[in-house]
DNA sequence: ACCAATATATCGATTGCCGATACATAAGTC
DNA sequence: GACTTATGTATCGGCAATCGATATATTGGT
């Protein structure tokens, strides 16, 4: 089906995408690198170059807690949301919205794309 | 209203709209600007340092032509999309499409996890 | 005479993305 | 036993995009 998207378009909104997932629940790394491919219907890899370092800034800035699990038999560092994570979260999402709309309607005026309902915020 | 929507968002799909702004007309670069500004409610400033390498780039890849008009009072560098440019863009247009509905699909998802914070015991 | 707007352009600093690489353990196969 | 694949975290260097600062020049208004 779909190929993976183009890293192109990808730059600025990984952050966003990775908030999200981890929004749903807790996740270490490796594990957020699937749920990230299966919600996107396998079309966004988030390779782990990109991911480690994201998720060290994530946690520099407060968004995100780690904590280490050496209970299993491999060692994995949860992340998960912190209360400054969620409100920026929702920040971010609101300005994708807006940031999309704008796109969309870019699109529609060239007629390359069929309007489609606004999406609400 | 809503304020100028931040670059980190913007990042990797600045090609998308100067060629969907192209698309609807040949312009010279302050005019692009303008023009952009206008389409988007004020909320996507391109800024000349980032506009103008980014035509070049274009122009470069043969997606847009160029030609100086010196005919006027001050001189203008006139850009129109070429054949290619207007396959590109409907490329990746439809990039685009995918691309949006993935976001969309994330941040809809996370909003059975963040509902109203009342009900959390 | 002065200042804002128009018009194009480059440079350097910063930053994000990603392939390559490294290291380590676990599980499955020949 | 030897080999391969999957799991798991991490860093490094190269590449490229964004943008503020800066330069240059003309036009129009007060």
């Amino acid at each position: 089906m779909a190929d993976q998207i183009e890293s192109e378009l990808l730059r600025g909104s990984m952050d966003l995408m990775v908030l999200s997932v981890l929004a749903q629940s807790p996740k270490y790394g490796y594990l957020l690198q699937k749920a990230l491919s299966d919600n996107s219907q396998q079309q966004i890899k988030l390779s782990a170059g990109t991911m480690y370092p994201l998720l060290h800034r994530l946690e520099e800035a407060g968004l995100v807690s780690s904590r280490w699990d050496e209970s299993t038999r491999r060692r994995r560092k949860w992340y998960e949301l912190t209360a400054k994570g969620r409100k920026k979260l929702i920040k971010q999402a609101e300005l994708w919205q807006q940031y999309a709309n704008c796109i969309n309607r870019l699109l529609t005026e060239i007629k390359l794309v069929i309007p489609t309902p606004a999406t609400q915020g």
